[in-house]
DNA sequence: CTGAAAGCGCTTACAG
DNA sequence: CTGAAAGCGCTTACAG
């Protein structure tokens, strides 16, 4: 059984063509007797290894335990169909961010009767094998992806075994062949811009996210397209890449308050980071809105509670939540239903960071590091 | 067969006592030839109707359908065991609280190869039966309570099919048959409180939680042994009832500061609660430190971005997620283990909203309404 | 340690 | 419309 040419045509059995009318190859899950012939024991063996009974040598059972770990063994298929379980991949699970869509996709899950497993992921663009072991293993109805991304394999396994998925906020453009919904990014950042510069400023700064996420290139898109449109400069320091944590508000904020000539406003491209923008200026004694303006972006419920509160652009999470979490369910029902992106509206929330320049013609001194 | 007696010995079979060392009766699932002898038809037909294939008359269909209804037919059942699933019931799944539980849940399941479901809950009181329907289909390796309780029924039933139950933050005193993990109120509250007296605060208010949970009660029970032992006055209108929620302590902290005597310093029983005290204060014009102190509880990731900085307790969230989680992998595996409370220290972090009174004596003035 | 054989719960093509 | 019989995937008591 070392001759590779002989375990070609028990090779080629596990590969069934169903009598299926629509002339389609659908992969057929290895059953204990293919497994018994691969492994050239008897079923009774191959039994004995799976349930973890006596009675077999350590060589047999290794052999055997390689065997149905590489064949991909799964007993005896429940024709119940898929679970009442929606999987949920968030990344950066404990984000302030990825909070409100988890309660809005819990929400419509339970109105369906459904539940939602979540799991968490520290890399946004890679799965973790084992997380993609016990989704199958789990059969949900689909998967949703909050903020993470799926590689190529992963995501055709999870099709050829009819798993839907859907990406919530991709900026709707990352996978042409993949439902998702996100929300207006480029929009809501020119949005925001513009009433920065309807207040009078003209030396704005940002604050980015990552620059491999489509929302984030999408926000700085739409802030450059409304400083253009405005006529005004955009010197390279006023653009300083962050994360979307908490301390790049706090680092590049501070970077650009130290500029020779700073910025006397900022869009931050999330709320997180104009958190962080604010704890920046009160380090370097600088006064929000008279001294610095600030704009957020996402309205998080701590946005309307910090001082003063923050001016930012309204990302409907809730309801992203909840058309995401339909479309899954509807994806149950018609599998075929054609792929959609949705895109949700942003709206401009104007509190209190944000007001016209000190001088309109200079800016406030610069300050000393 | 409409006779009783004659269904008589055929109900009987449906509850085998299998041979069983332990001397314990199971109650076995009906198989089809049970239901095909109880509806004294083939097992051929009854595997028709139960995969709604054709060549069944109307009237037996009926009569093997109420039948599969009534003996809680099942599919035969994967010897596998429980699910590799916690249950997670949290109340108020999207309160900043609840997020850092459910992350540190999330990664300790994870590490188990265990998946998360979490369900919400805006009752805290009583569980959704549709909830315990789901949990039991599922059949999870354990269920986890963040904030929720369950009523005694709901619990016996979890209990009957070996479902083991773990409370979060009960302060550990709830249910003494039950397993939890919580963490000091008691004792935080009363170095809150402490750290208020030391710094020369004569009249302090309270903003609590409510007065159902246990959490709440043991932190106002801490902050009333602190005042106490300090020998100062507590009026009745110091001491607000509240909900834990943000608006508690914009109500209740304006309320506190249009009294005739106003508390020099406030102990929020939350953080939450804590920044509605901030933003009450701000629409009075009354700034903190300097004539208003204010502790919060909880030390979210929120305290420390506020500015002032938050002066707080912080509860070890993430470690009592993972207590907890663990505590149910290893009731998995000992069903018998004892039932233990787990409570874990609090410790009380000094930030930006706590110093002396403005007057040793006095206090401030009076604010006007 | 190994496997032939009996058996369980279920499905299905087919005879009546 | 109904069911006897063959068969599938798996488990298990037991012979070698």
């Amino acid at each position: 059984m070392t001759d590779p040419a002989a375990t070609e045509p028990l090779l080629a059995t596990l590969w069934r063509m169903p009598a299926d009318k629509d002339d389609q190859v659908v992969a057929a899950r290895a059953t204990l007797a293919e497994v018994a012939d691969i492994a050239d024991v008897s079923i009774s063996t191959v039994s004995k290894v799976l349930n973890g009974r006596p009675g077999v040598s350590d060589e047999t059972r290794a052999k055997i335990e390689g065997l149905l770990q590489q064949q991909g063994y799964a007993r005896r298929q429940s024709s119940t169909g898929p679970a009442a379980l929606i999987d949920v991949l968030v990344w950066e699970i404990d984000s302030t961010w990825a909070v409100e869509l988890i309660a809005g996709v819990e929400r419509v899950a339970r109105e369906h009767g459904l539940g939602m497993v979540v799991s968490g992921t520290q890399d946004r663009k890679s799965a973790d094998p084992r997380w993609l072991d016990a989704v199958l293993a789990r059969r949900p109805v689909g998967v949703l992806l909050v903020g993470a991304e799926l590689p190529d394999a992963p995501r055709r396994v999870l099709q050829s075994r009819q798993v839907p998925v859907v990406t919530i906020d991709q900026g709707g453009h990352a996978h042409p062949s993949e439902h998702s919904v996100g929300s207006a990014d480029w929009s809501g950042a020119f949005q925001a811009t513009r009433h920065l510069i309807d207040l009078g400023h003209r030396r704005i700064g940002i604050v980015t996210g990552p620059d491999d996420m489509i929302a984030s290139v999408a926000r700085l898109s739409g802030f450059r397209a409304a400083v253009e449109a405005a006529g005004l400069p955009l010197p390279p320091e006023y653009v300083r890449r962050g994360e979307f944590h908490h301390r790049d508000g706090l680092e590049h904020g501070g970077a650009l308050l130290e500029l020779p000539e700073p910025p006397t406003a900022v869009f931050a491209s999330n709320d997180l980071q104009a958190l962080g923008v604010y704890e920046a200026a009160r380090s370097h004694g600088v006064r929000i809105p008279e001294q610095l303006s600030v704009v957020g972006y996402d309205d998080l419920k701590a946005a309307s509670w910090v001082s003063p509160a923050l001016t930012t652009i309204r990302v409907p999470l809730a309801e992203m939540a909840d058309q995401a979490t339909r479309l899954l369910v509807r994806l149950r029902d018609e599998p075929d239903f054609a792929v959609s992106h949705i895109d949700l509206a942003t709206t401009l929330v104007v509190r209190q960071s944000t007001a016209a320049p000190a001088e309109a013609a200079g800016g406030p001194d610069p300050v000393t590091p």
